[in-house]
DNA sequence: ATGAAACTGAGACTCAGTTTTATATCTGCA
DNA sequence: TGCAGATATAAAACTGAGTCTCAGTTTCAT
């Protein structure tokens, strides 16, 4: 197994994403945690870190916010398939944590009638949460009946 | 009902956006064809007008690579729900159109069990198509059972 | 014809990410 | 322990998509 070297570098991103492996962490803070620490690690050098791990399957990358930048989340179980879908509400932001086993259904409905391999690290859900969507009046235009 | 200004950029734009209802189209995409046409339109009016008809409904707004671009593509149906849900190959690329009405399961569901209303205006399911699929062995780590 | 409101577009700017390249670090081997 | 060569780092320049600003232009109701 060719896990690289061992650096000063690595050993301090490593440690961020696991000390934190409950949140979805964007670059930039992860840059502006190293300043912090007195500790700076040039941005190239996270960029092609975080692009390793998610290749090995350590950590998972994540498009949440619709046309913005990537975060990612330290994966406990690389070996394991997740059963943990995302849902981002377009409303306040909020991002919830599905575990709900219907999503395999969904997964087998897709794989058996289209053909369609979902992949639950990389697929959100947008739409809105109960209290947005009573605020708002939802996204769908077909809001009266 | 506002619907601002008849203007030559914004005719030529939505021209285009209808002449290719079928496409998702990019805005790179719009200017190149505005420039070919002899008739360029500045790319902060494109976004301007692209926003504005995202809000009236009448175009709908993707972003279908990860960390890409978005694409806008005419909404032949401003005042209905579309049932229409998008499937990404992350390994061709291709994007695959389901009509599938068991995706209103899907939903209710989601509202039902996790009042959550899910827009599938935005929502795209990313994942692998049959042949990226077997070609790739697919993105599940457990694929040896 | 006029003027207020709305629209346009060049260009500067932002933000996330990539590339380049000179320098520094790591690890196996003698 | 020392050294060679593979590997890694970081500053800075660059890219691409999108935003913002503002002086100048266009539209349209009167």
């Amino acid at each position: 197994m060719e896990s690289g070297y061992k650096t000063r570098q690595r050993e301090l991103i490593l440690d961020f994403l696991t000390a934190n492996k409950e949140r979805h962490l964007s670059v930039d803070e992860m840059m502006d945690y190293l300043r912090g620490q007195k500790s700076p690690v040039g941005k190239s050098t996270i960029y092609r870190y975080l692009d390793r791990l998610v290749e090995q399957g350590r950590v998972r990358k994540y498009f949440l916010e619709e046309g913005k930048g990537a975060c990612f989340q330290y994966a406990d179980d690389p070996d394991g398939c997740s059963r943990h879908f995302h849902l981002k509400c377009t409303g306040c932001g909020q991002l919830i944590h599905v575990e709900c086993n219907y999503l395999s259904d969904v997964e087998q409905h897709m794989f058996k009638h289209h053909q369609f391999t979902i992949d639950n690290t990389k697929t959100v859900l947008y739409g809105q949460c109960e209290a947005c969507s009573a605020r708002l009046g939802g996204d769908c235009p077909c809001k009266d009946d």
